[in-house]
RNA sequence: CGGAGAUUAGCGCAGUUGGUAGCGCGCUUGGUUCGGGACCAAGAGGUCGUGGGUUCAAAUCCCACAUCUCCGACCA
């Protein structure tokens, strides 16, 4: 058999060629994930796991320096509760899984596995909030969820994923909004474009798009590679909807009896499915430095365990580690060009070469897997150059993604504007009246739904009418409309 | 819930006049290789999705069922 063609077996589905299959070619290749025996689960295997445990030990830091506690709830919750909130039980119906069985019996009420905590945290609120000195009432947990979705996609939409979730409560609807508003922020913009270098549009979903059981849902949005938005997180405005189905009462320093405000917010497993779209490449994963699993990998060039190569690797190795988590790849039965593909499928930003060559120069090879740019570095200078090109890796990959998205933005101030500017995939900024059966043609139409309101959208002077329907419209800001997963 | 496809070794697949199963990758062992996906040799590995039926004989023909995957509508 010819090389080309043993290579071509070996090779991942091209992003151009068909986006969806790329994707699921990645997560196989690069060990992050498997479908499980279950219809929509997911196994999260080492590598995969060892990357959501980074993206938790962050986001959890970031919530702890914000005096935020952790606490678990549990995974079966009375089906009853569900009822008692009705936009939430209707939203939520469609998806529950539900426990009808325990112990070889029926049981007297089926138990549903929770899809979102809202109903059993604040029936443990009503018992735990008391008086204006308790607010605001803030707790999060890190845990399992599961939806019965029609079509699940690994990360991006399984049956069962892992999420945190964080909810409050609060003396005025006013601090409840400002509440939800900071956590989008500061907690998951911040998050996304610092952390994950994926650069998010902040802002308001429209009625139809928002949780049930809200008031306002507001959200981050971000450009995948195939032009579609994916939402990567929400926090939602709960108004006092929850507080009246479930008694979450306190007295005000007036002794007057009043409902709390709340706030629910989550980001999930959905994350990952966000990473791998927004900067893979047709040769596999590139993570940015600051959640990669493994930062660096040293690869010495070398025959058996006991030549200089080896020795040196280790050395370096030692000294690099001080940066953060590495791999040495000392496998013997591989040879290098193999070694090469692998890690970089699995998109480890910088690697490390090391052989008979560099060790006669004093010097090693840097390979980044953001550019496949390759340098010679004296050994002696390595920890320093490599933090250098970690971190120009966060910040290139966050202004590579910054100007696909930006590039890919469109302003339609007409239908035909507007369904050229999806039909090119991205962003169509436009008038629209916000009104559910508009939206719905839209979609039907053009497969585009709202995105957000966006918060840093400008004011237009003049009067506006609605992109689709030429309503007029009163809001002097345009919303973002993209074909969403 | 619609449409399509699949189910045979760990993975990807082949297997029609019906005769009890094979290829590639991977794995194990030995050897030669080793700076971009190596090669040779030997070896291990299978209730052919489930249940019925036809037949001397079924991976193969017939019936029923189950499950999974992909594409759409629904959703973090």
């Amino acid at each position: 058999m010819p090389k080309e063609d043993k290579n071509e077996q070996k090779a991942l589905t091209k992003r151009s060629d068909d986006f969806s299959q790329w994707y699921q070619d990645v997560i196989v290749a690069s060990d992050l994930a498997e479908n499980a025996p279950v219809r929509g689960c997911m196994i999260i295997k080492p590598y995969g796991y060892a990357l959501w445990e980074n993206i938790q030990k962050e986001i959890d830091a970031i919530l702890k320096d914000m005096g935020i506690e952790n606490a678990y709830f549990p995974l079966l919750i009375p089906e009853s509760y569900f009822k008692r909130e009705a936009d939430h039980v209707k939203g939520f119906s469609p998806e529950l899984a539900v426990v009808t069985h325990g112990g070889g019996k029926k049981l007297e009420e089926p138990l549903v596995i929770r899809p979102t905590s809202e109903t059993i945290i604040y029936d443990a609120f009503s018992r735990w909030i008391h008086s204006y000195r308790d607010l605001p009432f803030v707790v999060n947990q890190w845990a399992n969820v599961v939806r019965w979705e029609m079509r699940p996609r690994l990360f991006l939409r399984t049956t069962e994923f892992l999420w945190q979730e964080g909810h409050t409560a609060h003396a005025t609807a006013q601090d409840a909004k400002e509440y939800a508003l900071m956590i989008l922020d500061k907690v998951y913009k911040k998050f996304a474009q610092e952390y994950l270098a994926i650069p998010v549009f902040t802002g308001q979903k429209s009625e139809s798009e928002k949780f049930a059981g809200a008031l306002s849902t507001y959200c981050i949005e971000a450009l995948m590679q195939d032009g579609k938005s994916l939402q990567m997180g929400t926090s939602h405005d709960l108004s006092d909807h929850f507080a009246k189905s479930f008694h979450v009462q306190y007295l005000d320093d007036s002794g007057e009896r009043k409902f709390v405000h709340q706030t629910s917010w989550g980001v999930s497993t959905r994350l990952i499915g966000g990473i791998i779209m927004a900067h893979g490449d047709d040769k596999g994963l590139i993570f940015p430095p600051k959640i990669a699993p493994i930062k660096f990998v040293i690869i010495p060039i070398c025959k058996n365990a006991d030549e200089p190569a080896m020795s040196a690797a280790k050395e370096i190795f030692a000294i690099v580690s001080k940066i953060g988590k590495g791999k040495l790849d000392e496998r013997l039965n591989l040879r290098a060009g193999e070694k090469f593909y692998e890690w970089e499928k699995k998109g480890v930003p910088v690697r490390i070469e090391i052989g008979p060559k560099d060790l006669e120069k004093k010097s090693c090879v840097i390979v980044r897997r953001d550019t496949g740019e390759k340098e010679s570095c004296p050994i002696d200078a390595i920890v320093a150059r490599i933090q250098e090109i970690l971190d120009d890796i966060q910040k290139n990959l966050y202004a590579r993604a910054l100007e696909k998205r930006d590039a890919s933005i469109k302003i339609a101030d007409d239908w035909i504007g507007f369904t050229a500017g999806i039909e090119k995939g991205g962003y169509v900024f436009a008038y629209w009246c916000e009104e559910a059966k508009c939206e719905e043609e839209i979609k039907e139409k053009t497969k585009a739904t709202s995105r957000c309101l966006p918060f840093d959208g400008k004011e237009e002077k003049g009067e506006h009418v609605c992109v689709h329907c030429k309503k007029p419209v009163a809001n002097k800001k345009r919303w973002v409309f993209a074909k969403a997963y």
